[in-house]
DNA sequence: TGGTGAAGGCGTACGGCGTACACCTGGACT
DNA sequence: AGTCCAGGTGTACGCCGTACGCCTTCACCA
């Protein structure tokens, strides 16, 4: 694909027709743009598959001309989830801190959900950009509005974790399911000897589905009702008084 | 170093006295000791050195050698998971489901903790071997033994996420703090102003220290905070029957 | 006792990665 | 007209994982 590109150094390209074919490719790059086409190969071919070279080839460039908009690949990285973060629409929604923050960590889930290399690539970073930093402020803000003191909602902060980004590390592995019926009974029957518990839990949320065993489960759901049990909990705490000092 | 090392090959080395030397290395290799080696590696050096051929190296072996024992470095990764996680002591303390839980978590992060890379690991596997699921198996098998419904179990385990495993990512940056008092000082009014919260939190965790800002939690108390408000909450919802046909 | 087969270590080679470094070039500003 | 420099180029280096074929060793059995 985009085969007819050609150096542009070498055709003069001074006629006025042939000038506005190369227009596009000629517009300097800059690091926006960069980041842009980042993510965007990130969200087609997956974070696998973005290298600077495959990004360089993307932006019609040669790799180490990259270089001159970002430092290095941390740097692209750094870069690409600002753009993602950037998405996340800071309007407040609902009555209340809770109601605020429980629409505002699910205006971030979709964000996130939108770039789904994105949780994994902000688990690996260490450094909080302007950005990153904004959207926390904001957030303990909201605590804060809603009366928490500083100690509680420090620690509030800390049980959400990533949550507060709007995903959870998946830690359940959803292993595929064999297609082969035959094969499916027999290592569902071996399962069931071995981990039985494990075998319950995956056979018990068939709600609609008919299916026994793995098909994943409701991800919206669980993200909910995990962010919930948070919530719920904080608002308790929260009314109680609770104080690091006096519950040590 | 180890510089005395020849190939094995070359030199007969039927005799008696010479053999004792070689003996060690000759040794064969297997699974097991390749992954305990990588663990070695891995604590010694932080896990982005481990490569096969620094492992290789490690052994006195040349890389393409550990191939014969794991398949790719996939599955090594896979196997130190296992290695770490079957560190996991699974006896169980305390009276009462949440007692019970909450000390095998306990003890998870002390074996997590005792390999620093692993909590990174464990997040990018996407394959459970036979150890990842006895564990979980066992502990799910405690919720249910609380008489906790496999319907509540089941959310209930994905609210825990890789809280499971003892540890939470840390999507709070602790950037490094500047030594330098001036620069600190600097940077403290300009972040004061533009992230109002964040300062005022992390200043005031200054339990006993009186440096200002940075310095890092006290991972222990935040995770063991963090574990308590999921475990209270679950609690509750148990005593009140929760479900999720009930409360959808 | 000699032959054989497999297990396990070796060597070479390939394609991909991030990126250092020197170079070139076109256009803006003096 | 001359200078500068932002920004794109080309080459090269040292890592990485790993495919493939070879060679040694040794247990086993005829």
């Amino acid at each position: 694909m985009s085969s007819g590109r050609v150096s542009p150094h070498r055709e003069p390209g001074r006629g006025g027709t042939a000038e506005r074919a190369e227009s596009r490719r000629r517009t300097p790059l800059n690091r926006d743009r960069v980041l842009r086409a980042a993510v965007s190969l990130a969200d087609a071919a997956g974070i696998e598959a973005l290298s600077m070279r495959n990004l360089a080839q993307e932006l019609g460039v040669v790799p180490m001309a990259l270089y001159k908009h970002v430092a290095n690949k941390e740097e692209l990285l750094d870069g690409m989830i600002d753009v993602v973060v950037g998405e996340i629409e800071l309007t407040v929604h609902g009555a209340g801190w809770k109601d605020g923050i429980r629409q505002r960590i699910l205006l971030a889930r979709q964000a996130l959900l939108r770039h789904r290399w994105a949780s994994h690539v902000i688990e690996s970073r260490t450094n909080a950009s302007p950005v990153i930093l904004d959207y926390m402020n904001s957030l303990i803000g909201m605590f804060r509005a809603g009366g928490f003191s500083v100690d509680l909602t420090h620690h509030v902060m800390h049980a959400l974790g990533s949550r507060m980004w709007g995903f959870t590390q998946e830690v359940f592995p959803t292993p595929p399911p064999p297609t082969d019926p035959d094969v499916l009974a027999a290592m569902f029957s071996q399962l069931a000897a071995q981990y039985p518990y494990i075998i319950e839990i995956a056979s018990a949320r068939s709600h609609d589905e008919e299916s026994a065993v793995g098909q994943g489960c409701d991800d919206q759901f669980e993200f909910e009702f995990s962010l919930d049990v948070l919530l719920d909990r904080f608002e308790q705490l929260h009314q109680q008084g609770w104080s690091s000092t006096t519950h040590p």
